[in-house]
DNA sequence: CATGTCGTGATACACATGTATCATGACAGT
DNA sequence: ACTGTCATGATACATGTGTATCACGACATG
């Protein structure tokens, strides 16, 4: 029954299964049998091509953070051609909002991720997970060639003002998780911030 | 052995107990069993003074938002006599941060029964829970007495601010809980935020 | 004094979890 | 054709979990 078979191809159908289990069960209840179940496979293979549930939750983590990187990519395209600071600013962090079904189930698996660090910070170090901080730096990039452009006001830190905003969308997402506020809603304060604000 | 107890001071022991572990090893960990080992007593005890694992949770909660209201309560009265405010947004917005113990504790606290409500929703029903709503209506009715003071500028949306620095105190809180970014460095961002974007 | 309720302990139960072990069929290389 | 590695299944094991049950001493109340 068992032939060769493409191992990467395997292995990105059980990583997907437990991303989709973090969505709509949330990360915390995606055990080995439930992504196996999942995935459609044996809990068996689960363990084969993954060995220990810790390696399968980085591998995840790691898919994870394509798609978002992905995600980014594609709203800054979207945003205007060609892309000034201006919207790029805007693209990175409105479509970390949850609005949409995607943006949703991001946010919930990285707030889950979140947890899971909180709870055990060694698995943070066996993954280069310097994101977060690299994300600020672009963004700050971005901002500062705004002000070169005229379109963000001048007297703003770009670090501070980086850091700050994107604490903003965080904060804004894990409000809509937490259904106290719409996706609409949420991106509504953020846009209102980046006129009033940020843009000049 | 047991002679007539004092209910409320058991209940307060095991509740606090709880929370000492949700602090130092994250809601998850918080067992039955850990709760009782915390405390000093037995199991059944624990299942004595509180019969089910969701109503310990939902004490313990009760208990933590009053220990947060009266950390804001106390920051907000020594932030200046008689209070403006200015002083007083600063106070609400500043106490959340985590900079020091009591305010990573709750921090931390918090942050794991919202992952709890993420993951069970009816949890959140069981328990008047529109607490960060009325945070932010307060906040905003702050704003707006700013407004009319003269301290904030008058073309902000009281709303919208409030609701906007409420969530980005709560991300600066979970970049600092996930160790990528200190406590002061999060509360410099904040201020430079408040005496940039609102006060004037 | 009797009796029933209160406070407490020990322990059992049923279940879920991550991981390990054993077995076995299929195919590749010699 | 033989042999060993690959892919897979079934199942076992140890542990941790929330909850339930049984027992028993102490005290208040009649």
């Amino acid at each position: 029954m068992a032939t060769r078979v493409d191992h990467e191809e395997r292995r990105t159908q059980i990583a997907e299964a437990l991303l989709r289990i973090a969505d709509t069960q949330g990360l915390q209840s995606a055990s080995m049998r439930a992504v196996a179940a999942e995935a459609g496979v044996s809990l068996r293979l689960v363990q084969y091509y993954f060995t220990t549930k810790e390696a399968l939750l980085l591998d995840a983590l790691a898919r994870l953070q394509s798609q978002l990187q992905a995600r980014m990519n594609t709203w800054i395209g979207a945003a205007g051609t060609p892309p000034t600071p201006r919207s790029v600013v805007t693209a990175i962090l409105s479509c970390i909002v949850p609005t949409d079904a995607e943006s949703s189930r991001i946010a919930r698996t990285y707030n889950g991720y979140y947890t899971l660090v909180l709870s055990d910070p060694d698995v943070l170090e066996k993954h280069g997970a310097a994101q977060p901080a690299i994300l600020e730096g672009f963004l700050a990039k971005q901002i500062r060639a705004g002000q070169q452009a005229g379109d963000v006001a001048a007297d703003k830190d770009p670090e501070l003002t980086a850091a700050g905003l994107l604490a903003m969308v965080n904060g804004l997402g894990s409000s809509v998780l937490g259904g106290q506020r719409s996706g609409e809603d949420a991106l509504a304060i953020l846009r209102y911030y980046l006129e009033t604000t940020l843009f000049t």
